[in-house]
DNA sequence: AAAAGAAGTGAAACTAGATTAACTTTATTT
DNA sequence: AAATAAAGTTAATCTAGTTTCACTTCTTTT
């Protein structure tokens, strides 16, 4: 149960549960160890979980049509991973989850939620929370992906997420900001050496 | 009441509801007629509303630095419009929503949003589910931006929303679809004439 | 209905960022 | 500890999309 106690911190800070229904919403997760490298969503198969990061980090990310990865996520410690529309509209799955260190998730999956959801209007309220909370956020990164420049982009990530800058593969990193590799590394080295 | 229907409609797509929680529902919302080019959100004052529009069409966007409107969003009948930020954290707007034609709407403050979430699960999950879908719906266009050139964004907006496209003023599509009236101009019509 | 303003077009010049390719460094596998 | 593969760098060339500007058409105001 050790590994649960981030969890229950993490639903308490959003909506406050008694002792029961802490015990009720953790028993619907179970935990899963994921290697480096190990995917946790493809596409063509339906999301089946959303996954709570205990430990590790995630990167989801969408194939084009040549073979270019686009990295949508990143995800470390205390947060959420999943390919959302294909978790709630239980269809087939656009993109990959890629564990990018040996980590460790709380699963739940599709059903468990709905029954959770179902069955206590805190429950309901925490995803509900969580899902208005995500659009906020995702909107952000659209308005800045419309206004801003690579360079923008790329110190101000630096400046928001310096763990995450220094935690995650750097193509990965250029492909999140909508840039190349080489475009990247050349922002990087003309601005260290001015 | 007759307004109302609509948005009965629209929610009992989504929950089931009862005749009284019906009635609860519609009643936390006012009709407001907006004119053409009127403001309903601007920056830096609070969006104290969720808007549902009855008849006519909108758009929210920001202003960048050197003053170039970027659209975030259109909406027109059937569908809802705010700041979301602004409203669902109750802080200072970044966006202005403007009435792209005369348009009526119905208008639930914030207030009356939480108390009808928290006196009722069911309208806790109509607001979830919307919230999901909204994440959804976004995260697509993120997708979108990030995957395909200015070409295949204007061809397939145009296939995708036929009608909105020929609703709203070209330099606003232009700024949805990131990127300028002029090249959006050039596209059109070295498309057509081939 | 004339005048003024806003929206849209077309074309030339320009640039932010992509592409290609050769090379170096760092990780992983044997 | 070699060998191999993957990630990151640097630089030259290229291009999708921007900028600037002059012109036209449509819309709003008087």
């Amino acid at each position: 149960m050790e590994h649960h106690q981030a969890l229950i911190d993490h639903i308490s800070k959003r909506v406050s549960l008694n002792e029961d229904e802490i015990q009720e919403f953790v028993s619907c997760f179970k935990i899963t160890k994921v290697k480096k490298r190990q995917f946790i969503i493809q596409p063509d198969f339906v999301a089946k979980y959303r996954n709570y990061v205990i430990q590790g980090a995630f990167r989801a990310y969408v194939v084009a049509d040549e073979g270019e990865e686009h990295t949508i996520q990143f995800v470390v410690e205390d947060w959420w991973i999943s390919d959302y529309s294909s978790f709630i509209y239980q269809q087939p799955a656009s993109m990959f989850v890629i564990a990018l260190e040996d980590s460790i998730v709380l699963q739940i999956d599709y059903e468990s939620e709905q029954k959770l959801k179902a069955s206590n209007h805190k429950f309901e309220t925490f995803f509900r929370i969580m899902a208005e909370r995500s659009f906020a956020g995702i909107q952000k990164r659209l308005i800045s992906n419309l206004t801003k420049t690579a360079e923008e982009r790329f110190t101000e990530f630096e400046q928001n997420y310096p763990k995450i800058a220094n935690r995650v593969p750097q193509y990965a990193l250029a492909s999140f900001l909508g840039m190349t590799t080489q475009y990247m590394s050349k922002l990087r080295n003309t601005r260290v050496h001015k």
